[in-house]
DNA sequence: GCCGATCTTGAGCGGCCGTTCCAGATCCTT
DNA sequence: AAGGATCTGGAACGGCCGCTCAAGATCGGC
């Protein structure tokens, strides 16, 4: 019986999104949404229940899709301090695919986090979720010796779960991707075993030169 | 010669930034603050000029009040990796008097990054200046011997600019104080010149037992 | 005590907001 | 072919938006 939708429900979830990601929730209207999806407003409201529902709907499609593409390489059955590498420095290029530089889940957190429950439970659990994926990693390759022995994987999960959303804020700010590299292996060192070398150059299994090591810091150099 | 305004300029400007840091710029109306000021939007716009100009003003006092109370520490004298230490203790822990969790810098960064070049150029420039302090008590340090000597200052005050804009995104999403504690111990003890040790008990200087840094990583223990 | 400059108040402007509603189009069932 | 359920497009609603403006209030200078 009766009539079928003429359009396609993700295709319009994917619109909705580029609109929310680049100029956030309270600055997109329904009318934006509608004209960039070719959808009268009665459709809109039949299919997704308003303004708030389309969001969560839109947040939804952002975890499963792009964070999720983002985050893969930590779900492969292998993963180590290799898969951390790669999301961080996927974390610190720019996307050109992206419809806007930054985050759709940083960029709510900091629009709607204290208002809007609801959102900030989605929120709490995708930041969650990734905690836990980035803590089975470092287990992994703690075992492995890929990572250091004295580090508490929840610990160091949490840190770097912080990391990605302080990259994500510097991103939205079109940081250049060559300095956000710099702090991706600024902060990705210290997980090494081998990392108090004075100069990183070859992998020489956490041997340290303790003279230099300790001091001969007399250099103010201000480079760049 | 003529009237004088009847309201005083600084607190107008601290009306608006609860609001403004409570619900971000686009949710926050011209009527909200007149409200909340008690002005009438003539005089409102006589004085700042218009929603836009007022935000920027309030960014300004946002800078030059509370982010510099916050970063205090990092100014003394003898500053060190304990002012570091404090700045980072200060960002984790939700301070009872804000408006709101987390940090406009930060929320703004989100809300109007890519579409604000005034505004962004803004908050840039707080960041930059929070990564020069940052770099120059870190220089100091490590002569000391506080900090690792085998740390770039410059790579990790850009590090820790990252990391406190992550927490603010975590202290927006209401994290408990506890959690981002752990994430500043986290981040902060790769700086400590004794960091790889595998027991943080006594801080010798820099010396580094060869054997217990390579390897013997085995345990994968899963606490909490 | 009056003038003129400035400030204050609040009504009002055009416009966009989220949302609703309904007449017409479309499709399945019979 | 007819009926009915659903979808579609867009007009329309009440309300809030940023902002302006005119009329009255308040001041210093004379």
């Amino acid at each position: 019986m009766s009539r079928a939708p003429s359009f396609d429900r993700d295709t319009v979830l994917d619109r909705a999104l580029a609109l929310f990601w680049r100029h956030g929730y309270a600055a997109t209207s329904m009318r934006d949404v509608a004209a960039a999806t070719g959808l009268g407003s009665g459709s809109l409201y039949a299919a997704f229940g308003g303004k708030r529902r389309l969001f969560t709907a839109v947040l939804a499609r952002y975890r499963a899709r792009v964070s999720a593409r983002t985050l893969a390489p930590l779900d492969a059955e292998d993963a180590g301090l290799a898969a951390i590498e790669a999301v961080f420095t996927t974390l610190a290029r720019r996307d050109p695919a992206a419809p806007a530089p930054g985050c759709l889940v940083t960029n709510t957190a900091c629009e709607l986090g204290p208002h809007d429950d609801l959102v900030r439970a989605g929120l709490k659990d995708a930041l969650d979720g990734l905690a836990i994926r980035l803590e089975q990693v470092l287990v992994r390759a703690r075992a492995r010796g890929e990572v250091a022995g004295h580090l508490d994987p929840a610990d160091t999960a949490a840190l770097l779960v912080g990391l990605a959303q302080g990259l994500r804020v510097l991103a939205r700010l079109g940081e250049p991707a060559e300095r956000l590299d710099r702090i991706v292996r600024a902060g990705l060192a210290p997980l090494r075993p081998d990392a108090p070398t004075t100069d990183p150059k070859g992998p020489n299994h956490g041997r340290v030169d303790a003279a230099s090591a300790g001091a001969d810091p007399r250099r103010a150099d201000h480079r760049r």
